[in-house]
RNA sequence: GCCCUCAUCGUCUAGAGGCCUAGGACGCCACCCUUUCAAGGUGGAGAUCAGGGGUUCGAAUCCCCUUGGGGGCACCA
């Protein structure tokens, strides 16, 4: 552990109007990895200023997802529900409105701000206007050499102005953590912008500031797609005189074809991963390697290696495409460093789940699937993939497509009598000795007597007691089946193939 | 349109002037193991370091231009 460093304090704000994004994800690691590695704070805060779209039901999914991840905050929200936790509570903005309200009256008070009273469709014909032109769009400045008297007017016929920044002209520039030197004209910023809103809601790019001000946050990292903001809230840190922290802009997550991550193209929320059976660990190290590197050749890394090696002046200036292949790669490599029992209890959930929407009849017990561990482990990328592996464990009629019963070089007739053979073989078997390495030789001497190739047998008795051409291996499989259902699926493709024998 | 920004195998990346005839990982292809599928092992294909100019004894690494990509320009965050 790093010595503590109380002058470090770093954030993450993510805004309930959506589930957990991955996006929001890996910028929420890429700050606790900061904070961890350097002995910093890591806070959470809630921006919430956009009412309509934000809901307690994407609160409560970021929150839980964020501390499932183990990506845990030391100031913010407590996700069980609590208190908020932190010296600057609250974290969240819409309970944080009197200092939106103190700072907006200290601008207004010194002329950096202004009353707006432009309407909707004035704005919208500027901005048609200028497209028209081909000009950038900005707002014209109607309304920031307004006369008290005529504010006063204004406000007299009940109009409610919203609050522009007035933009200083000049040129803005920080060095950023991870891109060096940026500067950027004001005269690109959209001319004075909008910070409280007519109905009186402060927007994004004021309370970010106010906040960030306000709970001492020193350096702030977040996504590329920030960059072009950055100026507006160097300007607003200066009026608001307070000290600007320091900037690092990440990579953005792409989607396979190189565009911003978004829901069209992607799978964005963090819970459909869950869902389908990524678990953490895996999700963690790859988000890590998406836009850094150790600089080693290692790339099986826990959270707490990560922490260690992490070194922000390392992350990548480009994008990064989202692969799920690597993934899912990673993914099984966790899988398989997972101990018995906690494999049990996270795969547990999968199988009610699968039990809930009939994909299979019954979940099995703690003993059945710990039985089934040694040979399923390795054949999992995901949690959820236990159910296509051996599901057909736990269904109570088999679909087997008559067509696949018959291996490649056998015929219906030949698959009938080996089916019926091997039938016979299993059956001497009583229950109390039934184990793979017993059900393995006597079928191997029926095989040699008969002249036929072992995997064809193997096959054929693979497809009619599971359905399917790839499981685990077999005897292991018929074990986990038990004797009867193994009898029982077998007579099933005998009579699917016409019949017993006669003799 | 304007501003900002990025640029090494298909993908994620190593690489901070000579260690690079560019390394690793995913994916792909073989082979080994093997009753199928995985896992594992071994090997292979795959990048004239976007292109062009410089600087330098020497450039993937520094500078400039071009091209291409991405992001931003809301009373969203």
């Amino acid at each position: 552990m790093p010595v503590p460093d109380p002058t470090i304090r770093v954030r993450i704000a993510p805004s309930p109007t959506g589930p957990l994004h991955i996006g929001t994800a890996r910028t929420a690691l890429f700050n606790y990895l900061y904070a961890r590695h350097v002995g910093g704070t890591f806070i959470l805060r809630l921006e919430d200023t956009d009412v309509a779209r934000s809901t307690p039901e994407n609160e409560r999914d970021i929150l839980e997802g964020l501390d499932w991840l183990g990506i845990t905050w030391d100031e913010g929200p407590d996700p069980a529900g609590g208190r908020d936790r932190g010296p600057f509570a609250p974290y969240r903005q819409m309970q944080r409105l009197d200092a939106y309200r103190e700072a907006t009256d200290r601008l207004l008070g010194a002329d950096a701000a202004y009353p707006c009273y432009c309407t909707p469709a004035e704005l919208d014909a500027d901005r048609k206007a200028q497209e028209a032109a081909k000009e950038p769009p900005r707002y014209v400045g109607r309304c920031a050499r307004l006369s008290p008297a005529d504010r006063a007017e204004r406000e007299a016929r009940g109009l409610r102005g919203a609050i522009r920044f007035r933009v200083r002209p000049g040129v803005v520039g920080w060095t950023d953590l991870i891109r060096d030197r940026i500067e950027i004209d004001t005269a690109n910023l959209g001319g004075d912008f909008v910070i409280v809103r007519a109905d009186g809601t402060p927007l994004y790019h004021f309370v970010v500031v106010v906040d960030d001000a306000a709970m001492e946050i020193s350096h702030v990292i977040r996504g590329e797609d920030h960059v072009s903001n950055t100026p507006k809230h160097i300007l607003l840190f200066e009026a608001l005189g307070h000290p600007i922290p320091q900037f690092g802009h990440l990579p953005l997550i792409l989607n396979p074809d190189g565009t911003k991550m978004s829901k069209r193209k992607s799978q964005t929320a963090v819970d459909d991963y869950r869902a389908q059976g990524f678990i953490r660990e895996g999700l963690v190290n790859y988000f890590s390697y998406l836009g850094w590197s150790p600089g080693t050749e290692e790339d099986v890394l826990s959270l707490e290696d990560v922490v260690e090696r992490f070194d922000i002046g390392k992350v990548q200036k480009g994008g990064a495409r989202f692969n799920r292949e690597r993934l899912e790669w990673l993914n099984g490599q966790w899988i398989r460093r997972l101990e018995p029992d906690d494999l049990v209890n996270r795969l547990r959930p999968y199988l009610e789940a699968a039990a809930a929407d009939g994909r299979i009849d019954r979940v099995p017990s703690d003993e059945e699937l710990g039985a089934l561990l040694p040979v399923i482990q390795e054949r999992l990328p995901t949690l959820g993939a236990i159910v296509d592996l051996v599901g057909f464990l736990w269904v109570e009629r088999l679909e087997v497509d008559p067509a696949v019963l018959v291996p490649k070089r056998w015929d219906p007739a030949t698959t009938r009598d080996g089916l019926a053979a091997a039938r016979e073989v299993i059956a001497a078997h009583d229950a109390v000795t039934w184990e793979a390495d017993e059900l393995e030789p006597p079928l191997r001497e029926l095989v040699e007597a008969r002249g036929w190739k072992a995997g064809d047998l193997f096959m054929a008795i693979r497809v009619a007691t599971t359905g399917r051409t790839a499981t685990p291996p077999l005897f292991d499989t018929l074990v986990a089946l038990g004797r009867e259902r193994t009898l029982a699926r077998l007579d099933t493709a005998i009579e699917v193939l016409g019949g017993p024998i006669p003799t």
